[in-house]
DNA sequence: AGCGTGACGAGTA
DNA sequence: ATACTCGCCACGC
């Protein structure tokens, strides 16, 4: 965490807005249709700049104001300290998950990837 | 300028 | 399936 710091918009005009960057991947988060899932990977490569680092790094930020648990990890791990809280919006969204069959103590169940991947397909008005 | 660090990802062992 | 490495890019020190 000792990479991130306000968002020192020297030169922006409007201190109360975000940069353009972290507005643009907000707005694709807000897109993710409940019960549906969009890699870091995926949100840079549709917006076609940054990486999922950056992306991460935005929703790290600001990531509160959107449906954060619809951006996930390639691997379908949940978010390390926030788990159960997307877990429960998982179950009540219907999101597939992977629940582990054998030696399921304690264990926090992954994204089904697979099935809960969401490419963006019927959105792309807009996207040119 | 260089180095370390991440809500990452893919490849390899 | 897990563990490790390397590439990636922006940012803080």
């Amino acid at each position: 965490m000792s990479q991130e710091s306000l968002p020192s918009d020297s030169g922006s005009a409007h201190p109360d807005a975000l940069p353009e960057y972290a507005e643009r991947v907000l707005e694709v988060a807000e897109l993710i249709p409940p019960g549906r899932v969009m890699t870091y990977g995926d949100v840079a490569e549709w917006l076609g700049e940054g990486g999922p680092r950056q992306v991460g790094r935005v929703m790290a930020l600001y990531g509160g104001a959107v449906p954060w648990w619809r951006v996930v990890r390639a691997d379908g791990v949940l978010l390390p300290g926030h788990e159960l809280r997307a877990l429960g919006h998982y179950r009540a969204e219907g999101t597939p998950l992977r629940e582990a069959g054998r030696a399921t103590e304690g264990h926090v169940p992954r994204l089904d990837m697979k099935h809960a991947r969401w490419d963006g397909a019927g959105h792309t008005e807009g996207h040119t």
